[in-house]
RNA sequence: UGGGAGAUCGUUCAACGGUAGGACAGCAGACUCUGACUCUGCUUAUCGGGGUUCGAAUCCCUGUCUCCCAGCCA
């Protein structure tokens, strides 16, 4: 604390909220500490937004030397749930970050907030209002009239803290009565025309239970949960920038620790939907098997598909952080993550639409055992054995009757790369009554085993492979964007059809045949299908029958040049 | 219509009165036992109009556009 660490200039991007917190300590202001928080209301599950505002809080207390909390905004019984505070533990831990002992509620605090709205009413400063919630809105007054002032407003201090005992204690029906703070009705801010500080509401809370049937309001409770715990810098998102005077308010009227407000954009992505209330409907409509499912950009739905955390916060921490309302391209995310999982995905033979290829010179019987590196780039993850027969599978999309140009893997009379094995050529084809191509043969070049011949020809391609005697059964789940549409506006307007939906977003082959050294992978486990994609192990994953997901594909070129070629 | 906040390559973030730069995407090439990875090169931007200044993305004025706000949600 004492000693904060300088921040590396150049290694990191630098944001303006990064640039405050600079300021501040330059300054000597908050006596040089850095405490953030992340607060989230547990109801509903983190997703990649969330990992922006974890990783920008987290990332600056790190960074500062400082520290940061985990605090659960938990004002609003009826929408929160234990399952919802269980999961978001989970999330922000795996994502890598640790509260230490600072786990905090909202909740914690509420003896404490109570306390501070009788502070209040005793400085004249809060009242008891009788007004409906209807008759409340209708004296707000609009943009352009100001509102009208409640007629309990000016109810004596004595009368208030009766009242307010007994809301407190039970005496009237939920939405009876408020507590407001006594500011100003004809402020251009709504926030600040008397807003409720507290509302009766009898549900059972989360960690509460029954104790309470008054709540107070978020912006009642969040400067003073942020005051509590000695925020320095109470970082949220753009929506809030019209209740930050009213976080003032507050805080100096109660003469306690004033944190400050600091708000960024939150994160818009292409191609998906990050609203808690989209993502809920997606669940309850059963659109998606849960909130873990693997289409989902829920924290917990990308782990289960494979992302990586230390992709997320590489990718939070290049989108940067501004006030600006921009939406990131997913091509951005999947960059991040594939730059993650080249280093550590194991790399596998996998063949997703298998066609069967007898190699005709090849022994009856004979197996080889042949040896492939599990990473390129990376000795240390060792090799494996693939076995050899003469019956084996290659991916159909491999094998063109009559390839186009710039097609460079097998067909009739070509010579390819069976990859770590041997050069093959194609003989000919059998194909069914329907004129589809069933069988491909081949012969081989012995001596080109382990995939170079010496006599240093060359060969255009290589392709993968798989054993038909060896290879054993799997399900390969491919998935697209959930969300066919660039963009949220897009999804709004076609909302109630729900048409925005990409059909068929998961696809499941079942088909596919794998090397057999993926046998009894756990869940989560990490490969490279060659050329093919990015899988991991799902948690539905047998011994009997291997289930991956496509976490996400190579970059394909070969796609773009045949896309381009398709028109002619 | 009142208040608040924004506007820089296709996208995103920098540049804080002094050469508009990076990342992603795109395009072209090199390399390659993954048409992957890696490497090289290229294309493209200061919302419009006025000012101030030797000099403006940056300061001033003005216009335009976008987002947020009238929950007893957060």
């Amino acid at each position: 604390m004492s000693t904060p660490p300088s921040p590396e200039k150049e290694a990191k991007p630098s944001n303006f909220v990064r640039d405050i917190v600079i300021q501040d300590l330059a300054s000597g202001k908050n006596g040089g500490r850095v405490h953030t928080r992340f607060p989230p209301e547990p109801n509903g599950y983190l997703h990649i937004g969330h990992a922006k505002s974890i990783c920008l809080n987290f990332g600056l207390a790190k960074e500062f030397g400082g520290k940061c909390n985990l605090r659960f905004d938990d004002t609003n019984p009826s929408k929160e749930e234990t399952e919802y505070v269980d999961s978001i533990i989970e999330d922000v831990r795996w994502l890598g970050f640790d509260w230490d002992d600072r786990m905090f509620y909202a909740s914690d605090y509420f003896e404490q907030i109570y306390q501070w709205a009788v502070d209040l009413i005793k400085k004249g400063k809060a009242y008891v209002c009788d007004l409906t919630a209807e008759q409340i809105r209708e004296h707000r007054g609009t943009t352009t009239e100001p509102g009208k002032e409640s007629p309990y407003r000016n109810r004596s201090v004595e009368e208030n803290l009766d009242l307010f005992t007994r809301m407190r204690a039970g005496e009237f029906p939920d939405g009876s009565r408020t507590l407001r703070s006594k500011i100003d009705m004809a402020s251009p801010n709504f926030n600040m025309r008397d807003p409720v500080m507290y509302r009766i509401l009898r549900a059972h809370h989360h960690r509460t239970g029954d104790t309470w049937c008054l709540y107070p309001m978020y912006d009642f409770a969040h400067g003073e949960c942020d005051s509590i715990e000695g925020i320095t810098h109470s970082i949220c998102t753009l929506e809030f920038e019209d209740h930050r005077p009213l976080y003032d308010w507050y805080v100096e009227n109660l003469d306690i620790h004033h944190p400050q407000q600091i708000e960024f954009d939150r994160l818009n992505l292409t191609n998906t939907v990050l609203s808690k209330r989209k993502l809920l409907l997606l669940v309850q409509k059963g659109i998606v098997s849960g909130w873990d499912d693997p289409r989902m950009p829920t924290l917990s739905g990308m782990r289960r598909r494979g992302y990586t955390a230390e992709a997320i916060r590489t990718f939070c921490g290049n989108i940067g952080v501004s006030k600006t309302n921009g939406i990131v391209e997913f091509s951005m995310l999947e960059h991040f993550l594939r730059e993650d999982l080249n280093k550590k995905a194991a790399r596998v033979m996998t063949v997703l639409d298998p066609i069967k290829v007898i190699i005709d010179n090849f022994p009856d019987g004979q197996v080889d055992q042949l040896e492939a590196v599990n990473h390129p780039d990376d000795p240390s993850m060792g090799t494996r054995t693939v076995p050899f027969s003469k019956v084996i599978y290659i991916e159909r999309d491999d094998f063109r009757e009559d390839p186009p140009k710039q097609y460079f893997r097998l067909s009739p009379g070509r010579e390819v790369r069976l990859r770590y094995a041997y050069f093959v050529t194609c003989t000919s084809v059998v194909k069914n009554e329907a004129g589809e191509v069933t069988e491909i043969h081949c012969t081989y070049d012995p001596a080109s085993r382990g995939g170079n011949s010496p006599d240093g020809r060359k060969v255009k391609s290589t392709i993968h492979w798989v054993s038909a005697e060896h290879g054993i059964d799997c399900e390969a789940r491919l998935y697209e964007n959930l969300f066919r549409e660039a963009s949220e506006d897009e999804v709004e307007a076609q909302e109630t059809e729900w048409a925005w939906l990409t059909p068929n977003s998961m696809i499941n082959v079942t088909g596919a045949k794998v090397e057999p050294c993926v046998k009894g992978a756990a869940a989560g486990t990490l490969y490279q299908f060659e050329r093919v994609g990015y899988f991991c192990v799902d948690k539905t994953s047998t011994p009997e029958m291997p289930v991956f997901n496509r976490t996400v594909a190579l970059r394909d070129s070969w796609a773009k040049i045949e896309k381009g070629q398709k028109p002619k």
